[in-house]
DNA sequence: TATTGTTATACTCTATAACTATA
DNA sequence: TATAGTTATAGAGTATAACAATA
């Protein structure tokens, strides 16, 4: 597969399989979240993620950004909303003075455990029901694999971390 | 798998590797497009599909909006930006006086044709240059039903095509 | 009556750069 | 010098409902 040749028709139909499904995917679970907690998809991953994926319910900023793909300033946006709502509270990093510490409040739990039930039956109603154990394990594997080079290698059309030195 | 039991680590796996693989490759291709054409992703996608994708380089609204999954209002938004552009006409359709039909323009498929072979390069680096054969076929054709079934099937999530009947 | 498409409006989100403070 | 985070601001995108015209 050479650069600068055009993909064949098998090797289109994957690349929009992949974004159409996943788009599809998220869209109906967006509904969803939006009728049961009034959240955006963003909102919930960074609670989602607080909540299930962290040992008390505390992570950067920086690494919350990085964790949904998020720029700095969009999410300290996200984060005033969410603060404003009182589903988190923002506290200095005592590790680092520069730092903010995102934790979720009692209120935040008790919105996301009320959003979870209904989210899981959505994704199983749309996706896992639908899988075979094989097709689920190669689906986890291969996706999972795109997944980590995606976060660890940028492509050239990725926009670089640091600007460029330009003088 | 009954409903209302909690997904287990293996099954939210695969959600999260879906939807996050998806969305680091749409990311990508959005930097790609917007440095070689100043389109957005969903400007992008409607005139790669009267592209690529019809006969005479014509498609009615409503078909575009049900395959770039977007509201009415928003594609007549977004195609007024691509008539403002010179990429695409607007002209009423022969065959449905209520209808209009978005038809591509030279200056479109100049565009298009000038983003694309940049695009598929970054397609085949993240994606079709790390599957192997049976890998992808796999992907193609459990995607590609989830699509479909995607596609037909609204859960009881997502907003009804017709509005309820209420008295 | 239902459907096609547009308009108006308000709102949410996002991108950028400038800025402060700390490492 | 580089990094963490915020702010200001402007613009893009999106959702909703109301509307006119045609099926």
């Amino acid at each position: 597969m050479a650069k600068g040749e055009d993909l064949d028709p098998a090797e289109m139909a994957v690349y929009f399989a992949l974004l159409e499904s996943g788009r599809l995917l998220q869209y109906a679970l967006e509904q969803q979240i939006r009728r049961d907690g009034d959240l955006s998809f963003v909102q919930f991953q960074i609670l989602a993620g607080l909540h299930l994926g962290t040992e008390h319910g505390r992570e950067r900023m920086t690494d919350i950004a990085d964790r949904v793909v998020y720029s700095r300033s969009g999410l300290t946006y996200q984060a005033r909303e969410l603060e404003r709502r009182g589903l988190v509270e923002r506290v200095p990093d005592p590790d680092d003075d520069r730092g903010t510490v995102v934790v979720i409040t009692g209120a935040g739990r008790k919105l996301i455990g009320s959003i979870l039930p209904d989210h899981q039956d959505v994704v199983r109603e749309m996706l896992i029901d639908h899988l075979d154990p094989a097709d689920a394990a190669t689906l986890t594997r291969v996706l999972g694999e795109l997944r980590d080079r995606m976060r660890e290698q940028p492509p050239r059309s990725a926009r670089p971390r640091r600007k460029p030195a330009s003088s």
